[in-house]
DNA sequence: AGAATATGCGGAGCGGTGCTCCGTATGCAT
DNA sequence: ATGCATACGGAGCACCGCTCCGCATATTCT
């Protein structure tokens, strides 16, 4: 990193600053045109500090991802695995959820592992294998149904996580607590 | 309804015909010019048969949606409770995921009552009255916890089903099956 | 201090979009 | 065959994502 310019910097920052506000509003389809004419700043600009819109996004969320895998660590350490786990899903779909159209993206970004931003992926990677090891430690508890992936589960609250923004966020949270029900019942029961 | 002139029947149905293969591939926000020229049609033409995309929506998955209220009297005659209203979710979430974005304006239409296109709300209108009384009889038999609302039962499969254009199908009834499972769970035994 | 250089800036420009509006063509009734 | 109501097509407007490059300015060197 060759050390930004100072007014780089001061638009880069600018440029996060008004991108968060209006992407939690308008979603992640937003007009970049118009965040960087909210952020006083030229188009051309927030094109060579975020060559793509994933690149953009994931400056956004940066931050909060990683606070995500930190808090599974401190979790995993100070709750019973199954207490952990929904905490962490819980969270989980909070943050997700803060920006519209996140949900979405989160969904690609597990399934289709080739397409998407790098770095994006390789921050997210972290936390997914934080999660990852929060379910296993569930599932050997008894505490979470043993037929369930990590990858399920978390496409599952990327998706329930979706409703906040057109549902408001009371459905979701329902929503959510009844598939952590579900999480929890034995599973394959079906007669 | 003052008959079509013999053209206009034709554009109109091919039109409708384009749509419906363009929006399964691309998703509601499909580009309409690309709908018109396919269906070797001016924008206009396009624009006159169907004012909004809601409107085109509609006109698409009308008979879907009728066919989901026959079903649900069917199977509300034919089977449990229970696994009718199972079945007929699980129907409703595969029609739903036929068409890639369509459970975005599901979601969309349940909660914001005062948007979308009116002919819309009214033909889903009816399927949701079958859905209602399905769940409703599921309670009363005890097949289904008693502490949620079909608003939101209906929303969790619309969020859910839009995990099969993401992820693929297979994902998405796994998630799905879970959900149920919690559905059929007593429910608000959270310690 | 002033000059030289490298770095970052802005916006014109391209091809696309949604949507409107109206002159023109055509099916249909007479 | 004529006349009219109806339907058609696409130009036009404002916006979009994204690229490219001449110009301004922060920084470094003398």
């Amino acid at each position: 990193m060759p050390e930004l310019r100072a007014d780089a910097r001061r638009n880069r920052d600018e440029l996060l600053d008004v991108a968060r506000q209006v992407i939690r509003e308008e979603g992640v389809d937003a007009s970049l045109r118009d965040i960087a004419r909210r952020a006083g700043v030229g188009i051309g600009t927030l094109y060579r500090h975020f060559p793509t819109r994933e690149a953009l996004l994931g400056a956004i969320i940066g931050d909060g991802v990683r606070r995500l895998s930190a808090r599974a660590a401190d979790l995993s350490a100070t709750r019973a695995p199954g207490e952990a786990l929904e905490e962490w899903l819980t969270d989980v779909a909070r943050r997700i959820g803060t920006y519209r159209g996140l949900p979405g993206t989160m969904l690609e970004l597990v399934w289709d592992l080739e397409a998407g931003d790098k770095d994006l992926r390789v921050t997210c990677g972290d936390m997914m294998d934080a999660g990852r090891r929060l379910l296993a430690r569930a599932q050997a508890d008894h505490a979470v149904r043993p037929d369930v992936t990590f990858d399920d589960v978390f496409i599952a609250v990327a998706a329930i996580s979706g409703i906040a923004h057109k549902s408001g966020p009371d459905p979701a949270a329902r929503v959510l607590a009844v598939y952590l029900d579900g999480l929890r019942s034995a599973g394959a029961t079906r007669s």
